[in-house]
DNA sequence: GAGATACCGGACACCACTGTCCGGTAGTAC
DNA sequence: GTACTACCGGACAGTGGTGTCCGGTATCTC
């Protein structure tokens, strides 16, 4: 019996389409990584190769829709008055182990608008959160925006290319080590 | 006209060939990144494919064979009795700006033997020079032979994933933060 | 000079992934 | 109930890369 034709929901089902294979993307994006053949995210999500491009056209579109939310879980942190600087670096380092993919596509797609737009934000949030650490004076008044931002893409590779078992430790150190170059003078 | 049958230089020319396929494979390598087809290797070599798989049955051991050598410059560096760390980090951000496969080698084949094997020899270095820095009193006692391996191992990241042109900003300001991080307390 | 040997080169078969295309089906209008 | 529309799913052809296999040639031996 070679698969009885598959029920097929017709016009409308777009929306619901589109979801499942935002949630199948993040899954099998964090599973096999960011390479992983679309095929495959169409099969998890239950969807025909077809609707999966007719969606996204390409990879880096699919990818920038997965990791939209989470870079505005990093913005919903930033919004708390209270957060500092290294909330920020925590919360991308549990994200980078999370999943690998969001770091692979804004590293090797710095070309594409949508992967670009996200790099965009988190550069804004490092901003507002270092003039916040400097203006209480926890954070030197040497530091620069894209000093933060070096140290998180910086955290974000180390984390990502570890074994998973070193990964804890290299977020303690990495932590220690920003912690002190950081530092007011 | 079909390209007239090559000369072909018999038995013996095996050396001569490793060593065109390793000088070949240091430029591709170079230019378009480790993923290379190994077919332009053997190519820009002027040799068969069938010759680069006998030499070298796949593509990890190439790359070990090429990066060996990049490895050995560091070693001569560290044994110069007045080096110091910075010149080590120096050393590998110049590496990495000449060619990210390195990193990409050894980040990606931590089970490989042959890959593992150059990032030991690395490690062997980078401990040498901290205990030098240590006793000179210009690197804390606080440091480990881990946070320099990270603090390597991150600036190589940074700069193999950036842009040509951002790469001297990157190693300033890296220099400047693990600076201030192995600071003596 | 003839035969044997060892090694060379590149054609080719294989494989995995991408992205398109079209027959088919649920929903909608009348 | 019927005809139409919009969208779905998956088959399939195209593409790019890997690694093997074998006919061919230079060198060596006798």
């Amino acid at each position: 019996m070679p698969a009885e034709p598959k029920a097929n929901r017709g016009p409308s089902a777009g929306p619901d389409n589109r979801r499942a294979l935002i949630a199948a993307a993040r899954e099998v994006f964090g599973e096999v990584g960011l390479s992983a053949p679309l095929n495959s995210v169409a099969k998890r999500a239950g969807v025909g190769q077809g609707s999966l491009y007719r969606h996204f056209p390409d990879r880096v579109s699919l990818a920038v829709a997965v990791f939209d939310d989470n870079i505005g879980s990093l913005e919903e942190l930033a919004a708390r008055p209270d957060s500092t600087l290294n909330d920020l670096f925590d919360a991308v380092a549990a994200q980078a182990i999370a999943s690998t993919a969001l770091i692979d596509l804004i590293s090797s797609n710095r070309r594409d608008p949508g992967a670009e737009h996200l790099a965009t934000r988190v550069t804004g949030l490092a901003s507002i959160l270092l003039a916040r650490g400097q203006s209480s004076g926890l954070i030197g008044s040497q530091v620069e925006t894209d000093d933060v931002m070096l140290a998180i893409a910086m955290l974000a590779f180390a984390i990502s290319k570890a074994d998973p078992d070193e990964r804890a430790d290299i977020q303690t150190r990495a932590r220690r080590m920003f912690r002190a170059a950081f530092a007011p003078v």
